[in-house]
DNA sequence: AGACTATGATGAGCTAGCGTATGAATTTGG
DNA sequence: CCAAATTCATACGCTAGCTCATCATAGTCT
């Protein structure tokens, strides 16, 4: 028995799911005629909570790279749903809105979302359902430590 | 409070745990010189418990588009890592085999997989990583049963 | 045999995410 | 007050995943 199984990988299984639950979340957007991908609907849930950050901000909540939402805004933006606004007092910043437009989307995607999670969880409690998402937030919080450079030893030795 | 917080949607939430997830583990990959992303490593693991196997099978066994897996293929096979033979009775068949410098790299990446994993569970008890396990599996398996085709009652609500 | 259909591999072109780098603007230290 | 450091946004180029389309080969049905 040289290795284990990539069945039962944490890292493998995880990622698979989260495949899986976009890609049917996506189909059944188009479907729906909703032009809107997880990743864009995600930076609009985010906004609609946080209207006038900038981008560098949201990129921080969002736990994402700021050139990564560049890319999202962009699409956003040409899709009339977004605005950057010029900061007065400071001209590196783009503030950022929601347009109208976004408002009916977001409740349409919402209620898609509901969907196709209740979808994925069907067969599993309340509390099953709970305990789910109470051990992924802590596997988030794990992740969202920098990650310790290589050896912990090592680390103490260069910091002492 | 019309819409509820993106922060504990379940979408989001696996998709930021997967990513994370990747992330560190990539990290941790350069550092140690190890020059595969999770995707190409799992493409060996799976490879390495079926030898032979023609390229539309490995797909469908990692759950992932024939042509995901071309490109992922045509990466290892630049590397040395995989061969693509020629199938003397079926000429649109290629058949895979790992090198043998594959080999001694997938022991390495099992560690480094472990290590990874164990950041990511930290403070989790055996009985907790078991039961994510479970549930994590159980969703997999919802999500393979393919989508019902759009009910009306949705279409209702969506369209609304 | 001939026509249709199914299958295997892959091309083109899209979104999403990343690392690295860069230019412009602001803040801070001497 | 000026130089250095930091911050914000973004360009470039990469992997990974997808849809849709194409081509070659194989199998099937009449």
């Amino acid at each position: 028995m040289p290795n284990p199984t990539p069945d039962r990988t944490l890292g493998l299984v995880l990622h698979d799911v989260a495949r899986l639950l976009r890609k049917r979340f996506e189909v059944r957007a188009r479907s729906a005629a909703l032009p809107l991908t997880r990743a864009q609907w995600s930076v609009l849930a985010h906004l609609s909570r946080q209207e006038g950050v900038n981008q560098a901000a949201l990129a921080q909540i969002m736990e994402i790279e700021p050139i990564t939402l560049v890319r999202l805004l962009d699409r956003l933006q040409a899709a009339g749903l977004v605005e950057r606004r010029p900061d007065p007092a400071d001209r590196r910043i783009r503030a950022l809105y929601l347009t109208p437009a976004a408002r009916p989307l977001l409740d349409q995607i919402w209620t898609l979302a509901a969907v196709v999670r209740e979808e994925a969880m069907a067969g599993l409690g309340e509390v099953e359902r709970e305990q789910l998402m109470t051990t992924l937030l802590r596997l988030k919080g794990n992740l969202l430590d920098p990650a310790p450079p290589q050896e912990p030893e090592l680390r103490e030795v260069v910091n002492a």
